[in-house]
DNA sequence: CCCCATCTGTACGGTGCCGTATAGATCTAG
DNA sequence: CTAGATCTATACGGCACCGTACAGATGGGG
């Protein structure tokens, strides 16, 4: 996420910050103002009210989200299968420069459960990113119920993996996940 | 959900609901009190606090979520493959008694992201539904690897279905779901 | 019938936040 | 340097909510 120049654009990424780890309900102008180190004063300059400026935060999110993992997969080359490995890399990276990326993908599914907007532009985004698996599952699966299938269980597993608490019989997460992902390329 | 002849349990009760469609800032003790027609003077004779109140709304989840499905899955008996189609059965109608309870799901999902506490309750809930699940499917899987792999894309999918907007080229949700079910046992 | 315990309603102060108003600071052009 | 434009800080009123205080109602034993 690239640092923005602007003071409103500062605004509007901390406002993403605040919304992928304490969800809607944590994008408070004072407390922005705050993580700034500036008065909300300045705010109603560059937004008129607090809803403003988290549809801002979402065309920020939707923007960032849709574009950036398919370009650094597309960019790497191979056939699908190689394409799916390192989307399936690049996601269970979680830890580094995505960690915030998921978060806010997670807060906004919750989000959109409650405000049809945010649910249609979760749709948008979903929409895009369930094509691009299809395409490439797609490369490898004769049957289109097949690879639907397979999309939506890759769909699923990536939402789930950071949702589900549950253990392993003893075996870690991480392992269970690189078993996962092997099968749904077989 | 039984109807809670106290007043103490309308509390507790109404607690979830709020929690379910509106996550735990929704509830609140006045709203609450309005909903239940009712003046939250009392309520702190039964409460010390927000919080005691939130804690108890977790301990009625956590009583109901874990044996009510079980219960019924178990009670219709047969194999594995029968249970788990009668589980799969049972999580799809999400329109029926079980909606507030699938949204309290999420709902409490959500919440675990961010409180330790709550995140700790998940964590013993779902390792009862993964321990079921992986009885359920040891019986017809030899591999344990092979079970949890099928374990972690079922309860991924159960989240998954109602958190991911996607469409599906055309053919409906409950079409792919019901796909995505024969694949998983198989 | 009355007394005490229990429940319920109303009133209050405190807090965190929103959005507005306004005054000061800073910056740019002439 | 000065005048206008632009940005920022502070102060304010309002609202929703928490938790406390207390006063009235209610309802079983003596």
């Amino acid at each position: 996420m690239a640092v923005a120049r602007t003071a409103r654009g500062r605004w509007v990424e901390e406002g993403l910050r605040a919304l992928a780890t304490g969800g809607p309900e944590a994008v408070r102008v004072e407390v922005l103002a705050q993580a700034l180190g500036v008065s909300k004063g300045g705010f109603y300059g560059y937004f008129t009210n607090r809803d403003a400026l988290l549809d801002e935060v979402l065309d920020l999110w939707e923007r960032e989200v849709t574009d950036t993992v398919i370009e650094q997969v597309e960019d790497g080359g191979g056939d699908g299968r190689a394409r799916l490995e390192r989307l399936f890399a690049i996601v269970a990276t979680a830890g580094g420069a995505s960690a915030r990326g998921v978060a806010a993908d997670l807060a906004i599914r919750d989000w959109a459960r409650r405000d049809e907007a945010v649910a249609a532009r979760l749709r948008r985004v979903d929409n895009r990113r369930m094509a691009y698996l299809r395409s490439l599952f797609s490369q490898f699966c004769e049957d289109p119920d097949d690879v639907e299938v397979r999309c939506m269980l890759a769909f699923s597993l990536r939402v789930g993996v950071h949702l589900i608490a549950a253990d392993h019989n003893g075996r870690s997460r991480a392992e269970i996940m690189a078993l996962t992902r092997r099968w749904l390329l077989r």
